[in-house]
DNA sequence: CTTCTAAACGATAATAATTATCTTTGGAAA
DNA sequence: TTTCCAAAGATAATTATTATCGTTTAGAAG
């Protein structure tokens, strides 16, 4: 099952197993379009419907800290979130605001292989990412 | 002169050429590091102490719409701007929050050929840009 | 050089996202 | 069962940013 993963994530974390926890990965895997707090919020209220703002402000944060989680930033102030923990980008329309994750092996290896020829001085790459914004064709 | 360019790109725009305007681009371009409107105002206090706050955020934001200016989004949430308008990358130190500019052709190069050949389907790709996330050495 | 007017500015209030504080709770461990 | 602490809930506070609105000013026109 899909959570058995993040509970054996948190586990590993020393981070307990809570309800809150566990719905609010899952709404954000749910909702696929890299949701804010407040979608995420609005999506688990009706089986949470007493869970606070601030938990999940709080979760997150400790989600991320942990790196069970991503934060996406867009042009926009508001953090949005991604539960896709691998190596990947990220397809960014400007006008809807709609993120995509981006998986491509092969242009992972020609960049990083272009790096390993040509190092920038006075600057240790730790993750490259790249941001496609265009527009979506549906 | 420096602001000559930009006062030719303010009328080109038909914006008004105001000390406020040429005081905030001169700042960002001064402040090397990708400033926010905070450091921003700070350093243009000196010159101009009676600049409002609402201005500065103003004039920040009609600059942007008028592509005289770029957002520079991080991971916090603080909106930082770069007066650089040719295409270029970021260089992000996470722990200083430091960003330097990376001005690559041979790189652009590159990955726009790969893209040529290698199409995203249902997605048109209108700009290109890589977070190169690590450490600087100085 | 004056006049005129929309654009821009300054001051201030308002908003929205996020963070901090403080109390309560629930479940693991003694 | 009692103790203990991480985590949740409620609420207040903060911070960046935006909106409002009266006043000023850039710059075109006379």
């Amino acid at each position: 099952m899909m959570n058995d993963f993040f509970i054996g994530k948190l586990q590993e974390k020393g981070l307990k197993v809570t309800p809150q926890r566990l719905a609010i990965y899952d709404a954000i895997v749910q909702l696929k379009n890299h949701p804010t707090a407040e979608n995420i919020i609005e999506y688990i209220k009706s089986n949470h419907p007493n869970i606070s703002v601030g938990t999940v402000y709080k979760v997150l944060d400790s989600l991320t800290e942990n790196n069970l989680l991503k934060k996406v930033k867009t042009e926009r102030d508001i953090m949005r979130y991604d539960a896709v923990l691998s190596n990947h980008h990220h397809l960014y329309c400007a006008e809807t605001d709609r993120i995509e994750d981006y998986e491509d092996e092969n242009l992972n290896e020609l960049i990083s292989t272009y790096f390993s020829k040509n190092k920038i001085k006075n600057f240790k790459i730790q993750d490259i990412k790249l941001q496609l914004t265009g527009k979506f064709n549906n």
